[in-house]
DNA sequence: GAAGTTATGTGATATTATAACGTCGCGTCA
DNA sequence: TGACGCGACGTTATAATATCACATAACTTC
C-alpha cells in the first residue's frame, strides 16, 4: 500500500498527499492538477487546497513512483503497477480519455539503441494514441 | 524541402509558417512557444506576432510533420525526418537540453502489443531522457 | 471581379505551474 | 522539558503556456 511505501522511505504520509492520492484512485483515469483543486475539498471537513498544495503533492507522489504525469494530457494518473519508481508507458484512448497503464518490454531494446548513440538514458516515456477497445 | 512537400499537399506556404519553421531550423534545438514569439521579429521588416500565430503555425506545421512537438518539455523541433508524418522518439539531454529525434525501431512490437489488449494505435511518442554524449 | 474559403491580426482570457515567504508540526538532542 | 532544525504546509501573487472570438486580409474559383 502507498502509506507503506512511504513510511519505509522516511517520508511522511500527510493530510495533501494523502488527499490527492485518494482523489486520483478514485478516479481511475487522468486527472488534471487544476480538477485536483477543485474536488480537494468536497466531504468531511477539509479546506479548499490552493495550486501549491497539489502541486507539492503530485511532485512528491511521482517521486514515489505512486503516480504518473501524463505530459501530452497535463495530467496525473495513479500508478498500476506495484513496483518501485519506474518508467511508465501508456495506452491513451483520444475518444474516452482513459490510460491504460502497460508495459510494452522494449526498455532494454531502447536503452541498447540509445547508448550506441552516444546516450546515457536515465528513464523513459512511451505514449500509445488510439482507441480503447470499447471505443473501437 | 519544406515549402515544396506543403505546396504538393495543396497548402500554402505562408509568412508565419516559413517564419516559424525557419527560427526552429536556425535553433537546431527545442525551442518553446514564448521564444519564438519573442525572435519572431527580429530581423526584417517582420511585425511582432502574437500567441495565436504562432500556435496556429505550429500546429499546421505539426500536421504536415514538419516540427514535432516535445510534450515534456512544452517546447517545438524541427523535424529532422524527410518523410512524411510519422511518430518521432526523441533522446532529451536533461543537462543541456538537446533533443535527437531517432528511430528506436520498437514500433511494430508496441503496435502489436497495444493490438493484443484491444487497443488500436494510431500514433506514438517515446521520449528518453538522459545525458547526451557531449554531457555524459 | 464577386463569392466563398482559408489564413492572419488583435485583444482578451483560459489553463497550467511556480515563486516567495511566513507558519506550523515533528523529531532530536541538550 | 524546551530550544533548535528541518521539512511540509498555507497563502498571495505571478509566471508560463495555450486558446477563444471576431474582424480583416489574401487567395481560389468561377
Amino acid at each position: 500500500m502507498a502509506e507503506g511505501r512511504c513510511l519505509e522511505a522516511g517520508e511522511r504520509w500527510t493530510a495533501p498527499r494523502k488527499r490527492v492520492f485518494e482523489l486520483l484512485l478514485q478516479a481511475g483515469a487522468p486527472v488534471k492538477a487544476y480538477d485536483l483543486i477543485a474536488d480537494y475539498g468536497h466531504g468531511q471537513d477539509r479546506g479548499v487546497a490552493k495550486p501549491p498544495t497539489i502541486y507539492r503533492a503530485l511532485d512528491f507522489l511521482s517521486g514515489m513512483g505512486l503516480v504518473h504525469r501524463i505530459p501530452s494530457l497535463n495530467a496525473y494518473v495513479a500508478c498500476a503497477v506495484d513496483e518501485a519508481v519506474h518508467s511508465a508507458s501508456f495506452l491513451i484512448c483520444d475518444c474516452c480519455g482513459s490510460a491504460e497503464e502497460f508495459d510494452p518490454k522494449v526498455e532494454p531494446v531502447v536503452r541498447a539503441q540509445a547508448e550506441h548513440l552516444g546516450f546515457r538514458p536515465t528513464a523513459m516515456a512511451l505514449e500509445v494514441r488510439g482507441l480503447c477497445r470499447a471505443c473501437a
